[in-house]
DNA sequence: AATAATTAACCGACCAGTCAGTTATTTATT
DNA sequence: AATAAATAACTGACTGGTCGGTTAATTATT
């Protein structure tokens, strides 16, 4: 055994560091593992307590998903709205920048398996699914589907079906950061997403506009 | 209680018929609720036997896993490599056909939720993950990619990088199905997969065309 | 009667959530 | 300043329920 040093205290009272420790923690996890297969345990363990400090916290297993969620993506979310709301470029040029950027924040947050995690949780917990479907998946689409919109009034593209462009838009970098969660660790093949995004969009543009 | 007829026994021996029964239960259960989260007293009952049953004819879970698959998607990638081989169309109609015939398969067969089965549970069962990627993901590419090579070298397509092309192809069509398998329940709104279909394939084809 | 297929009771490991108790920190008292 | 009392952050053992896998007993078949 360790006798503690009588100095340094075995644990801190940290109020108000706690609970975004804890929901970084557990993002991590669910991200790495799945929601179901992830152990309060575990999520406690990384995050420097023991699990009923989670409780302390957080009611259930759902409210710290939620609660991680909300601080990880919904700034991103809203700074998209204010750039498409604010912007004077034109609708192609909107699109390009926004998706770019997209995919730069994509590649660098720890947040990139999201979309992979809730599509393979969403069946078992409907809740989950419902208040990601409320808080993300709308309000990402509504902005394309604004940018769109614009495009088409402006006459840089043809009147296309809108609901079936954003999917356009969205489901080959959607795919692909699912793919990379689903697979990556079995493939050893690096691919550049960046490059990629560029060409899809190239093709994308190529197809729709006037 | 129901007293049992004593002309009809509880049960049979049905050594031939055990196996698919219990195979195709399986990947009902698997599809509905995920690997993970399925019974094998579950897929017992459906099967219409008990657990102990399951383990005389599969060894494990893992291993009832991988017969339901190889069961039920093997000959459908078989016969489109057929066609690919000996059809005479133009790549553009190739295309075309092929992927709205694909759309078709997936609209009609049980196996629709495979995709969103396989992603969901690759990153916590890597023999599952690898299995798929091996006997479905590269041949389904390869499908596509002499497609798309056959259409370049006859100058109906840009010579376009075919790696992407083939990500453009299957994306929309995918993630789609995995969409209705992760949200359907929780949406009430129909979503016509044919419209959307032909959508993405004038867009696409519109985007690689010479 | 012998055998093979099937059942059903069982085991052991696992895990979300609980709660009685422990300990760091703050506040009141001298 | 020293100390005692009060507070609340935190721990960790426990519970109830679940589920993959096992096996002794039962039942159909030959």
């Amino acid at each position: 055994m360790n006798a503690d040093s009588p100095t340094q205290p075995r644990w801190q009272r940290r109020k108000d560091a706690r609970p975004s420790e804890i929901t970084q923690a557990a993002l991590q996890l669910f991200i790495q593992r799945g929601f179901a297969a992830t152990k309060l345990d575990d999520v406690a363990k990384l995050a420097g307590v023991t699990k009923g400090t989670l409780y302390l916290y957080f009611p259930s297993k759902n409210d710290l998903f939620k609660a991680a969620i909300r601080e990880t993506v919904l700034p991103s979310i809203q700074m998209a709205e204010q750039v498409v709301a604010d912007s004077a470029l034109s609708a192609t040029e909107l699109l390009r920048c926004l998706v770019e950027e997209w995919v730069r924040l994509i590649e660098e947050s720890p947040a990139n398996g999201l979309s992979k995690l809730v599509v393979a949780e969403a069946g078992n917990f409907p809740e989950l699914a419902h208040f990601y479907l409320d808080e993300v998946v709308y309000r990402v689409r509504r902005v394309f589907g604004d940018i769109l919109q614009r495009g088409i009034e402006a006459s840089e593209f043809r009147p296309v079906n809108i609901e079936f462009t954003i999917k356009e838009i969205i489901s080959p970098i959607i795919l692909q950061t699912i793919w990379n969660h689903a697979f990556g660790p079995y493939r050893t093949e690096r691919f550049d997403m960046r490059e990629f995004t560029r060409f899809h969009l190239d093709i994308l543009i190529r197809g729709i506009q006037s």
